[in-house]
DNA sequence: AATTGTAATGCAAACGTTTGCACTGAAAAA
DNA sequence: TTTTTCAGTGCAAACGTTTGCATTACAATT
């Protein structure tokens, strides 16, 4: 492989003078530029980035750990897409994204220094699920800058995180429903172990007491993220007799049983009842009906997180904050 | 950070002899390797592994392309778990594995020659879909070693692959159906601009054949992956009269309006009508009812393809090989 | 006692860059 | 003409490892 030193005995200069080209100083002739980089396109020449690494102390290596047990908050293309995200934004910075998988058996610390100290990546984009006290602790011990996706609880001590504005998409939901002129809107899906959910329902109950309809608390329901538990809820409510005119589901899978329970007691969507559902634009679009979503943009979360942590790279002093990604109605067929 | 010098002067020996107690060198005594160990212990270091990289030429990290416009035949869910797979294997080599987009508009070379010239990456995996002939010579060109995901034709000059196996996986699926009793059995979905799609028919006419039951070429019916085109060829196909006992559904997005046109004509699952999808547990396991899949174990595809990767890397004049990861079929509610 | 062999360790060069400093030569100022 | 200035370039050290070779010291063999 050719290196610098072939360049610079091709090109009649030394090795610094090919350096300073390549890293465009000002101090270097625009002739002689031009006759580097002449040879630099002759010899096909990369520079070494690992040897610019030892040298400079920096990896232009950044690192995401992604948490391989949490199947429930961060589903597969849900992340997905926030690696393509983030992955966007280091091409534009021209870093490199390294990736490592964590499960709860696995010390996270011992991953995190091996790509701190030994892989010497210079920021770390992860998952709040995985964030200890004692983890953050670490990272601001090592002096490594790191911003989480998700939402950090504002106990937290200063951390960076990017998550979808959660509360007020349930906020748009209930605003969008309520234009159709619907005010008996129930939300299902409330599960008190998840921040987001819960942040749904602080979304659903603020903007109920906004428009000034009155709150029903048995409307908000709890349960978690599956097809059977959305159905039976469903049924539940139905039966008892006070049936709303829309329902918001707090999640996607709970959504199919939410409408398969609409289905199975002959009402109509949207005519009878309207359905709502969160992200998860693959599935809402595959069902029968179509179901109109809060969609969020997860792609731009991954992205936003790791513009966020070349920030903190940068600057190192930068106080931590916390970012929102704005969601948007997208309708389909279960409203109308 | 600390470094071996201050590592070797701690523990009263030269940098050498750290160096070759990290390595485990036989050369040095147990003693000097236990007092060595305590101090690195003690003063909690790590080895840099850029110098490392530098001096050794080997920068222990792999880089996996990711195909971002082909969300066709590498869909979300499905790629993500190849990248848990690859991630699992490189963990266990102690790599380290760099993800790069591309996309159509983008020099697959270009990003190709940065992460092996500038980067060091050792190794390439990459899906076949990006996979032209030009880049097949000029990746041999540069002896760096690559492996496909997906299969890779026969005609192109020996390559590394690793896939699922498609054939067999319709095979099974027929195979189970017949001895379920059922002899009419229709193919749905047949996408010709696609090999995966080509091999799930080879497997279905293969098997029909080996069985012996009467293949009626009129069921093998062509249609791209969408649950609108999946409704359309269903409702034809029952319209016709002469309807199948059962369908296999060649997409999984297709399998939906599949199942959906069935029960709009009134048709039972599965009494009157089995249906088998392929992959996309997620989906299958989403619908009503929930259907019957030949599971495709897309982590161990990730899993192996890194593997085989990392065998050309240390044997590199091993020579090109193909994989097929055997599927089963995973028994929901559209079969009996 | 002299020689040989060997296990254990150290020395120093090397990997491919960057960068502070020194140097050069020519233009500008004296 | 002599001195000063400064743009442009080169020298050499440094980054943190690994590793071939040399060295040491001591045991084994003669």
């Amino acid at each position: 492989m050719i290196s610098i030193k072939e360049v610079a005995k091709a090109a009649g200069v030394s090795t610094s003078t090919v350096s300073r080209v390549i890293n465009n100083s000002p101090s270097i002739s625009q002739s002689t530029k031009d006759k580097v980089w002449a040879v630099i396109k002759k010899l096909n020449y990369s520079p070494n980035n690992i040897a610019k690494a030892l040298i400079t102390n920096k990896s232009y290596t950044i690192a995401l750990l992604i948490d391989v047990d949490d199947d429930k908050s961060f589903q597969n293309p849900f992340f997905y897409e926030v690696i393509h995200g983030i992955e966007k934004s280091c091409q534009e910075k021209e870093f490199s994204l390294m990736v490592a998988n964590v499960n709860t058996k696995m010390k996270k610390q011992d991953i995190i220094s091996w790509l701190v100290k030994s892989k010497r990546a210079e920021g770390i984009v992860l998952p709040v699920s995985i964030l200890t006290r004692e983890l953050v602790k670490e990272l601001k011990d090592m002096g490594i800058p790191f911003v989480a996706v998700g939402e950090v609880d504002s106990i937290q001590d200063n951390v960076s995180w990017v998550d979808i504005d959660n509360k007020k998409g349930t906020e748009k939901a209930v605003y969008y429903l309520y234009e159709q002129g619907l005010k008996d809107i129930a939300f299902i899906g409330y599960d008190s172990t998840k921040d987001f959910s819960k942040r749904r329902v602080e979304g659903f109950k603020s903007a109920i007491e906004k428009i000034g309809i009155s709150n029903n608390d048995s409307w908000i329901i709890s349960c978690n993220n599956s097809k059977e538990q959305g159905y039976k809820e469903m049924m539940k409510l139905i039966d008892s007799g006070k049936m709303p005119q829309a329902v918001i589901c707090g999640n996607d899978s709970l959504s199919v049983g939410v409408i398969k329970a609409i289905q199975d007691k002959d009402l109509k969507i949207p005519e009878d009842i309207s359905v709502i559902s969160f992200d998860s634009r693959q599935i809402a679009s595959l069902m029968y009906p179509e179901v109109t979503t809060v969609d969020v943009d997860v792609f731009e979360m991954g992205y936003q997180s790791a513009k966020m942590l070349f920030d903190l790279i940068e600057n190192n002093n930068l106080t931590d904050q916390g970012l929102l990604i704005s969601t948007k109605i997208i309708k389909r067929n279960t409203t109308k």
